[in-house]
DNA sequence: AAATGCATGTAACGCGTTACATGATTTT
DNA sequence: AAAATCATGTAACGCGTTACATGCATTT
């Protein structure tokens, strides 16, 4: 059968509902407003864009540029809002996780606690910074209340913000457990060493 | 240069640290211990069980058993243990997102608000029955708290078990400020009902 | 009688990233 | 002088899921 499956071409078609974009601007756009949930390249992009435009779903218009190459802005048309509205009609599947630093830690008693501890204190500078984002990210829905997507736009953005603190309190207690692991190591490791002197 | 970047033969080192094991185990193990952070299916593990053997990660002996076939028990070397120490001193690259419930609020507007309440509820109900699953594993670690590696389950667990924590306290807001936009838009519509009676 | 579990494995397919190609302008 | 930004696009590659094939035993 070999039914498409993937959500890359409607997450084109939604945004396109916010406006007229190129490919380039789409790209942008990802990068800057649901990079926390979605991405999607620009070897993507492309090619989708040309699909959907072959498929009707979308209409594609050049603007000539002095100096710089030209732009392709595309916008949907009415078949392609039917489309995305069919699609958000099907149950949103839920993400199969890959979270490579849960699989170190899991398997964190072949390495040592310092590495281990040198991961989360990463994610934590890591999420850290993305929270700073999410609130400019905040004014920026703010600004644009009026669109009638704003309410759910902010919706999303809590998912982030709460989801993120979680790490963070998550990590506080997990980077104190690390230390205490390498703590009673020591312990254990001269507790030895004192068996062997007090053997002789 | 066209570098091997996924995790999936190490995944398979490391939970062959803990004991010797068919691609059956492996995969039922997966499935029952990592699978919320991390999974694996057997169109990978098998050719990847193979590439290990042949580079001298694992062994395998051959069991034979009556009436079912027979299983390939693998068991990592000290070549396998060095493979999976290098991995774990590699930093892990933070995951790139694909959240499609989010992506479907984000583009909410388009769609109903008792359609997308739908999707947070069905979430609501799935990460419930997730969270009493990882109250079985803790006991389970429990069990088993003289292995070494223990204490990094128990952390790794922790961070679903907050995550899910977190999500659950955002649904619970989010279900709110989706009846509130429902009833807003009743509002509205009846108001421009109102505004036409008025205006004949 | 049909479905599920045990157990192994392969092939096809879709997806998505990365690298590459091009080329002018602007910033460092 | 080098790097980054704007702007489009293609090709190659690796990854991962799904479906398929096989076949006996057990459960529904």
């Amino acid at each position: 059968m070999a039914r498409r499956i993937s959500s890359s071409m409607e997450v084109l078609l939604g945004l396109l509902t916010i406006e007229p974009m190129s490919g380039y601007d789409l790209g942008q756009m990802i990068k800057e407003s649901i990079h926390h949930f979605w991405n999607e390249s620009y070897g993507q992009i492309y090619p989708n864009l040309k699909r959907l435009a072959s498929g009707g779903f979308v209409t594609r218009k050049t603007e000539k540029q002095k100096g710089k190459p030209d732009r392709n802005i595309y916008s949907i048309t009415n078949k392609g809002r039917e489309r995305l509205q069919r699609w958000l009609q099907i149950e949103p599947q839920p993400e199969v996780p890959r979270n490579e630093l849960m699989l170190k830690l899991f398997f964190g008693s072949n390495a040592s606690p310092q590495t281990i501890h040198s991961y989360v204190e990463q994610m934590v500078a890591r999420e850290r910074a993305v929270l700073e984002r999410f609130a400019f990210i905040e004014c920026e829905i703010a600004r644009n209340r009026d669109y009638p997507s704003a309410p759910y736009w902010q919706m999303a953005l809590r998912f982030g913000q709460i989801e993120l603190e979680a790490h963070l309190r998550w990590a506080e207690e997990t980077l104190a457990a690390l230390r205490k692991l390498d703590k009673e190591r020591d312990r254990v490791s001269s507790s030895r060493k004192d068996k062997g002197h007090a053997g002789k």
